[in-house]
DNA sequence: CTAGGTGCAAACTCTTTGCAGTTCT
DNA sequence: AGAACTGCAAAGAGTTTGCACCTAG
């Protein structure tokens, strides 16, 4: 954790950045909730229980510094919000998700499933690929088990 | 065009929906643009040229509705805009896209290439695909070509 | 010391909604 | 007739921005 942090402060550092107290409190949040997928909302209010002060739109400028610095993913669900999602370390490529439409709940898959699709693309599309962004939209492990699933909204 | 603004017509009246003419105008400007990924406002100043009276809210309805028939498919590619995207008939998987990072175009590739990570992710995850949504973010053949790309925004 | 950062409130953009009037069947 | 639909304007939700003040390096 503290080496995270020490690395994302010489990362801001090179590009004459500071890490200020607000800025390490939002990283703090996205290390300690790095399975969620949190909007900007969820980070102000995680962020605000440890340092009340800070303001929701710094919350939204770290948020896109982050981004910009390839700490954080930016990522789109289809809900009007867009969610934050720290890249592990030293992943070549953005990690897909499991979107549950019986109970909302998101996993992850960290494997690249996409190596042999991506050459495919290269080759037959003449298109260099940068990036990918996959979701699955399905029924979830712990949805398909029951019979007659009752609605609990885990929005 | 005609007979599928009237299997668009039998869908909706199965529902007891209504084919108005706001409603045809709507479709027949998705049909028109079937390649092209357009917003809501987009598909307003089309459909205005044809149907001045229209309002900004109908489209968006009928987007809405249409969504909810499957007729088109809602997405999202991170600016902060819903686009919709007409589904090929009797297509039974989302076309993937490519989006240029370059010019910003956007293509699409309608064969499947998720078949097999689609078993994979059933298999290994337990979870049952219904739909997908895969973008790949690179440069496009037509950027990839020049050496030093001039400007061209293509949003 | 000073470029960079912050909080607040106002502004903006996209989308949804309430409502009174209209239209398809 | 009656449910479905429409346009308009107002309301909402999420995000961005201007500005005066503050602070990390």
């Amino acid at each position: 954790m503290e080496q995270r942090i020490e690395r994302i402060k010489k990362q801001l550092h090179s590009q004459s950045y500071k890490l200020t107290p607000q800025r390490e409190a939002t990283v703090r949040v996205l290390l300690e909730h790095e399975e969620d997928h949190l909007s900007a909302e969820d980070v102000y209010m995680l962020v605000k229980e440890k340092s009340p002060e800070i303001g929701l739109a710094t919350v939204y400028r770290t948020l896109e510094l982050l981004t910009e610095l390839k700490v954080v993913d930016k990522i789109n669900f289809g809900d009007g919000v867009s969610r934050y999602d720290l890249r592990k370390e030293g992943a070549t490529h953005f990690h897909h998700h499991l979107v549950c439409i019986e109970c909302g709940s998101v996993d992850e898959i960290q494997e690249d499933l996409l190596g042999e699709v991506e050459k495919v693309v290269e080759r037959r599309w003449n298109f260099l690929v940068k990036d990918h962004r996959l979701t699955f939209h399905g029924i979830c492990h712990r949805c398909s088990g029951k019979k007659e699933p009752e609605k609990e909204d885990r929005a």
